[in-house]
DNA sequence: CGGTTTTGACCTGCGC
DNA sequence: GCGCAGGTCAAAACCG
């Protein structure tokens, strides 16, 4: 990296001091001993010194980040080869309404994946919306657990319950309740293949930041927490399903907050971590001011310029 | 006391 | 039009 060889080579501390200004004819004139000299080389190396151990860091996090999305890949597509063969095997029958099937504790399909004849392609726009927005995320939980409840960083207040037909679990209904405003829905409910899978739909998108990572920002925790482990996410055909069973690394709590894979807001949510990330480190943020202030009290040690 | 949960009633869309 | 089932409302209960 460019930088780095620029520091290399600029704080050599066993060679004449400040050679790196020997360039400078403003410093030439105003450097007034060797005193003043050697304390800036040490500022200069401690700083550099943070931004080596930052970087360092930033790289491993981007390993993580790059084996994350690896398991993610391979995941989806040992997920959504699954899907093709079920649904080779079993063909949707018809639901009510716009609603999909639940089968196996996978997402089988959204509505317009359904068979549709030629006298609904009037309503396509509209299902086409309903699927850009409808996302599912599913949840590991104890069986005798009958909470319904699916952590996820948002805020939550449940406005209804009903037993469905097919599925003797009772359904949750959820509203966001961080702000008043946002339209985003969720449905919870039991899988019913597999009592301890919890189902949760999500329905359009939130207008607003994610509470948890106001509550976190202040705090040294860098990951999202969440009560219960999600098993696998899905959106709008794709799905993915994520390994649970390994015991907790930092790239698990990653991996229970994607809800969208591929999707802006996935790609978002990237940024935002990476960012959070580096924002939260006090030591980053004290490296980041020490070389911005540093970068206004010296002058390019390359040109001599401001 | 304010926010959340519970739960029966009501609304709405769809199939027959 | 009717019945069914999913979704929503809203009053009462609950809780911190």
């Amino acid at each position: 990296m460019e930088f780095t060889s620029l520091l290399d080579t600029s704080l050599d501390l066993n060679a004449k001091p400040l050679r790196i200004f020997d360039d400078n004819p403003v410093l030439k004139q105003e450097v007034p001993s060797d005193l003043f000299q050697l304390g800036r080389n040490v500022a200069v190396k401690e700083e550099r010194d943070a931004l080596m151990e930052e970087l360092k860091r930033v790289n491993t996090e981007n390993k993580q980040l790059t084996e994350l999305l690896t398991v993610i890949c391979e995941n989806y597509n040992e997920l959504q080869k699954q899907l093709t063969e079920y649904t080779s095997k079993n063909p949707a029958s018809k639901k009510r309404k716009a609603e999909g099937i639940i089968k196996n504790g996978n997402r089988v399909n959204s509505p317009d994946e359904s068979s549709s004849s030629d006298e609904d392609s009037s309503k396509k726009p509209k299902e086409e919306h309903i699927k850009a927005q409808i996302s599912r995320v599913y949840a590991r939980t104890e069986a005798s657990d009958t909470s319904l409840v699916v952590t996820d960083g948002y805020q939550w207040r449940k406005y209804g319950q009903k037993v469905t037909r097919d599925n003797p679990s009772p359904r949750a209904y959820f509203k966001c309740s961080f702000a008043p405003t946002c339209p985003v829905k969720k449905k919870v409910q039991r899988s019913i293949d597999d009592q301890s899978i919890l189902v949760a739909s999500y329905e359009g998108e939130h207008n607003h930041p994610q509470p948890s990572k106001i509550e976190t920002a202040s705090g040294s925790n860098r990951c999202m927490t969440l009560g219960k482990t999600l098993a696998s996410v899905s959106s709008s055909g794709a799905t993915v399903a994520l390994d649970l069973t390994k015991p907790k690394q930092n790239t698990d709590n990653a991996r229970n907050s994607i809800r969208k894979i591929g999707s802006p807001e996935f790609q978002q949510y990237l940024v935002e971590r990476m960012a959070s990330s580096l924002t939260k480190d006090p030591n980053f943020t004290a490296s980041l001011a020490a070389a911005i202030s540093g970068k206004f009290l010296h002058p390019n040690p390359q040109t001599g310029k401001w």
